[in-house]
DNA sequence: GCCCTCTGACTGACCGGTCAGTCATTACTA
DNA sequence: TAGTAATGACTGACCGGTCAGTCAGAGGGC
């Protein structure tokens, strides 16, 4: 009765990390809609019906993985944060460092960004979750602010007006995703290198409406 | 013949604009795979058939109303810009504005988190659509620096250290999304006045696992 | 060691429902 | 009437989630 090791074939902690990797990253790789549970099943070598062993929804495991995750962030820096710091300055480490690893992981990107849309496209879970709405919006206009200030204070920044450009291109590029697709085809860095010879013919192109596939 | 005037019903161009326009709203709203088509055609006032016949997929509503709205900002934007500033000057000019139009718009960030999860889950969109696969790692690059070196610059600059909890909690908070919510259950905005006295367990609670619903 | 019982982790066929996309039909104008 | 715009019922695929049934192996009696 007490002390149950591991009994049958594999051990059930073990088990459900493992559906928990693979939903991560399938997770991270499609993200929330398009990760199937049969996908996820079959990444994690087990049938589907096993997962609704370990997880009470797709939305369960989603949030599982995404905790797992965080708690693998944190595992790995909370440990360094030296216990002579005031509380405060041991935060800011905190912080520090879980940036440091957030940068290093290949995945980072897309699963913040799969959490992000998925409490952006259901403001329900906010408060399901008992994450308040003021925080969310808090962070969300947060990362708003800090992107967009962070993108223009670089993109003026005296200091590094020579990369102003490519900052600027970029920011460009990743607001419409397509308007510049038939510029960019040309290698972007020869345009980046000769923006002044360019630069014309770039906005005049942007004044005009996106007129793709004609409009017969 | 000349001068076509709204013809039938309504004009073409007209229609396309106002399926583009509610396809836009609930791409925003619920993202891409979450928004149905037949949704969009509720939205638009047309029926799901009539959407086929003005885009190819989907995936070209989803292109064409994101291209819309960029020629939207784009056109917002570029007129106020003036001729006589050097190409550069006009190009940071016109970054500037965009900058300004994005903040201001309740919807961007929803439609540029739904653009770039769309990219980031469908790599295979970056050659179709001409997007070069450098230019969008760029961009993501960018964003990604761009929003951890501004939110940590922001944290620790002296300057705005008063906030510097404040920021890093919201961080947190994005970070895990859920790993907090035991704790921040509570005022969240208590907690950030009294971080002194809180911080202590909040780490004590980070560095445990978070072993939400029990594991039996 | 052997056999039998019993457990529970696991399976995969199945369900109701929704999706993107199609097309025969209708509605309407010129 | 001729021709086109618009429709919405329909299709086949796939979804999240369920559950009756399977079977490897633990455990007890001898």
């Amino acid at each position: 009765m007490e002390a149950t090791v591991s009994r049958k074939r594999v051990d059930k902690q073990e088990r459900k990390r493992e559906i928990t990797r693979a939903a991560l990253e399938l997770f991270a790789e499609r993200g929330f809609e398009a990760a199937s549970v049969s996908g996820i099943a079959q990444a994690a070598n087990v049938s589907k019906g096993t997962i609704y062993l370990y997880f009470d929804s797709k939305e369960d495991l989603f949030f599982s993985a995404v905790a797992a995750w965080i708690d693998g962030m944190v595992s790995q820096t909370s440990g360094a944060i030296s216990p002579n710091l005031r509380p405060a300055e041991r935060l800011r480490a905190l912080v520090h460092a879980m940036v440091e690893l957030f940068i290093s992981d290949q995945h980072s990107v897309r699963i913040a960004a799969a959490v992000f849309q998925v409490y952006l496209c259901n403001p329900r879970l906010l408060s399901e979750r008992n994450v308040t709405r003021q925080l969310f919006q808090g962070a969300r206009d947060a990362v708003t602010q800090v992107l967009l200030d962070g993108v223009s204070q670089r993109a003026f920044h005296p200091d590094i007006a020579r990369n102003a450009e490519k900052i600027a291109i970029n920011l460009l590029a990743y607001l419409d995703g397509i308007g510049l697709h038939h510029y960019m085809s040309k290698d972007y860095f020869d345009l980046v290198e000769q923006v002044d010879f360019h630069l014309d013919s770039l906005i005049e192109h942007l004044r005009r409406p996106c007129a793709k596939r004609g409009d017969e």
